[in-house]
DNA sequence: ACCGTCATGTAATCGGTTACATGATTCT
DNA sequence: AGAATCATGTAACCGATTACATGACGGT
């Protein structure tokens, strides 16, 4: 718990202490499900780095550490007042710096790749994802917009793309 | 180059052999350079990576490395059959995977972020480099499509989606 | 001749990935 | 009860980011 507020927390830092103001109190295994379940569609998060992560922030001063009472003893974190606002912080501030898009078959494409070899593979991924999502967004119907449904309808968005892009290379 | 073809190479290693694929020989330097120029638009490398990663795989046998005769005695690199090989194994292999898409701004929208505090920010910068890339794909109209000005074509659709979705949320 | 900036490179640190390891639970 | 699978965690390694450092060159 030795506040060190100096360190440049990552993105990685931010995606942990988002979850924990979503959720309150969770394990780093907890997170791991919440990731994959939503965020990890799109900024993916290898789970060894969670145990680390929170760690490092509860160090920092961000998270505060409880331990479960029966077998595992799991840790529990959540959000000091510090992590809030640090939270809050990071929120607020606009970045003009844009996004990275990693995706291999376009990195092929780009390298040279028979469109017609890597397509059909490609395209049926997509499908797949596009689908996924807009049942997703079928059962938030109605819901007010939320931060975790705009960056949805955003996936759905792109996924559209990506199908139509595919498609005329197949 | 004490042939070690065990290592399993990374997408950084394919942009390396892929690059030098394109222009024949180059120092590091210089494939920063067609980094910035071109492939950086979606999957950014550090520069410094640029010199780790030609050693390492020069180290592997598949570049050869000649020095230049006048002052800074750079180190030119380029492909050996067996990285020319890696390469063409690499494109022809198909991949399931699909991307990722680290993008700060959606990021923050995603934990809550006020959208029109971020919105002017995202779309003037989506804006400029949807302009850019019709600029550069106007340059390269009546040209046979090739690997680069397909994946320029992508990412014009990609920030044509940003541009609207950002207009929603201004 | 000096200063600032761009070109070029290396070293140290740190985050991320992979691999390993063990406790719980379910199924037969 | 044994096997298989899922839950949960740790450690070691390696790639990536940052910081530092020096050489060349253009302008005043």
């Amino acid at each position: 718990m030795a506040d060190n507020p100096n360190r440049k927390l990552a993105p990685t830092s931010y995606i942990v202490l988002g979850l924990l103001d979503m959720c309150g109190e969770a394990t780093p295994y907890d997170l791991k499900g919440m990731v994959a379940a939503s965020l990890g569609n799109f900024w993916s998060v290898q789970h060894a780095q969670l145990y680390t992560e929170t760690a490092r922030l509860a160090e920092d001063g961000l998270l505060s550490e409880r331990r479960e009472e029966d077998g595992r003893r799991r840790k529990l974190y959540s959000l000091t007042d510090a992590g809030r606002q640090a939270l809050a912080d990071w929120r607020a501030e606009s970045t003009r710096e844009l996004y990275e898009l990693r995706d291999l078959g376009l990195l092929k494409l780009f390298f040279g790749a028979d469109p017609a070899a890597i397509a059909p593979e490609q395209l049926a991924a997509h499908r797949a994802k596009l689908a996924e999502y807009e049942g997703l967004v079928a059962e938030a119907e109605g819901l007010a917009p939320s931060g975790p449904r705009l960056a949805l309808e955003s996936g759905i968005e792109h996924e559209r793309v990506y199908v139509e892009f595919w498609e005329r290379l197949a």
